[in-house]
DNA sequence: AAGTATAACTTGCATTATGCAAGTTATACA
DNA sequence: TGTATAACTTGCATAATGCAAGTTATACTT
């Protein structure tokens, strides 16, 4: 269940650790579109099961790209959020994304993301991590 | 053998195009590393199988990422080369090669490599893009 | 206090993908 | 004509994934 190193090549490495079908997915739910919860994950368009994403979560934890806790308010939920190194892979995922629009004719992409993207990439970069900031 | 688009999310259409282990380390040997040849990518660190890199190298093929062509000097070997498509993944991998340098201690990344891209992202990207022009 | 609901997982098993070794086909060179 | 080499393909064991059902620990309701 566990993915060796490869090798110590940075493209290797990356893929190493989150180069696989659902981790960026997971973390995309949580850095994109301000998801939490296990049921929130679940809940996305491309169909996870539950023992994968159980999986996932843990592995991600484990390569301390996001962190895990008890929700203080409802206690019997569990939230997860990106930590700083998750963070640092808003620029892989806004790359991916400007790709995707180029290639894919039927990209799902709001066009004001795409326009945001397009005029200022740093700048957009910057304001998602914002959000997590304090 | 062909999984199926999960969504039009474009991160999840990236990963559904080159999102397993082994794509973007192909990618990585034509773009990064000049090869061209099947027993060229045979001969990297990771090591991967006959059969997983013929069938990589048709996927990509499928999805406009790379050409084959049979080489016209040496008729018995074939050429792959990287497409427009598949170039303009430079970003992708090299952010995740920035990301892979700040969080792996011992990255394979050299020191030259490391310092041209911490100073001018997009120039290094251009510089790579260029030897594939003409 | 007992019963019901819900969130976050686990488990079992069928299907699919991967890894490894060996085999095949088509040049090309001796 | 024979041998080497490049680019695959095939067969089979192992590992990862997908799906449905089950478990555990709160918390809320009566």
């Amino acid at each position: 269940m566990k993915r060796r190193a490869r090798s110590h090549c940075p493209i290797s490495f990356a893929l190493d650790t989150f180069g696989d079908h659902w981790s960026l997915l997971v973390l995309r739910d949580l850095i994109f579109k301000g998801k939490s919860r296990y049921q929130e994950f679940l809940a996305s368009d491309e169909r996870i099961s539950t023992n994968i994403l159980a999986d996932r979560l843990s592995r991600l934890e484990n390569a301390g790209i996001i962190t895990r806790k008890n929700d203080p308010i409802n206690k019997k939920q569990i939230l997860y959020a990106p930590t700083k190194k998750g963070l640092d892979l808003i620029p892989v995922m806004l790359e991916l994304v400007r790709w995707s629009i180029k290639y894919d004719s039927e990209t799902a992409t709001p066009k004001k993301f795409i326009r945001e993207l397009e005029k200022d990439f740093d700048g957009l970069a910057d304001k998602i991590l914002s959000q997590f900031k304090r």
